[in-house]
DNA sequence: CAGTATCCAAAGGGATACTG
DNA sequence: CAGTATCCCTTTGGATACTG
């Protein structure tokens, strides 16, 4: 591979990495995600726990944007009351290896924090 | 394992994944570390090159936030003018397959959203 | 070059109340 | 239960100009 090749190829990978975090901006869509994930369906009351601090208002709209963008996908049970199912599509399904690294990460990032 | 270990391992994983994501935040902070990765040494004009639409006030606070995390280490160069070179800690450098994993899924993702 | 300072608009997001 | 609506404060972040 050429000098030229290499830097095309870096900006080719930050552009990846941009599109991907544009996807996935917000202070929350990678927990909500990782909650679909780590139950594979999961109802709107349900993660609204997993989250810690998430509000029904942001939840709601991030999901939407989720929906919007296919990585999850929306179900309407016919229960009583209503209750809604969320699922990963198998795009969604795909963020798995990083959201598992990701979890790993954290932690070894938290023992780090507390360890000074 | 039962399934009151398997409960306490899911809200272990989410108090993990968002750990990480409060150290990750923001709209810049995985971009600014990958443009950093690739490059394994970089100067601040560089990532503001590298980060499509970042503005210098933006990369200056995020990197002071990923310093203060122990994510990046700031060295000022004695040229002339001065310049300033970032590198990833060792702690850093330990995202390097999330961020080869995400950049492969921004590819992906891109190619999905262009054939619909 | 590598920032800092200031101004200001837009977006984010919490609290609360309400609906089907 | 699963949202929506509203109010309103906080944070984000762009543009521009300036400094060592």
């Amino acid at each position: 591979m050429t000098d030229n090749n290499c830097v095309q190829d870096n900006k080719g990978n930050m552009m990846a990495i941009q599109d991907a975090m544009y996807v996935l901006n917000g202070k929350w869509k990678i927990a909500i995600i990782s909650s679909i994930c780590y139950h594979n369906k999961r109802r709107f009351s349900d993660i609204l726990n997993d989250v810690v601090g998430i509000s029904n208002k942001m939840l709601s709209k991030e999901l939407k944007e989720l929906e919007i963008n296919k990585l999850v996908i929306r179900t309407v049970l016919d229960t009583q009351p209503i209750s809604v199912q969320y699922q990963l599509t198998e795009h969604g399904r795909s963020l798995q290896t990083i959201i598992n690294n990701l979890t790993d990460w954290g932690k070894t990032h938290r023992e780090m924090i507390i360890s000074t």
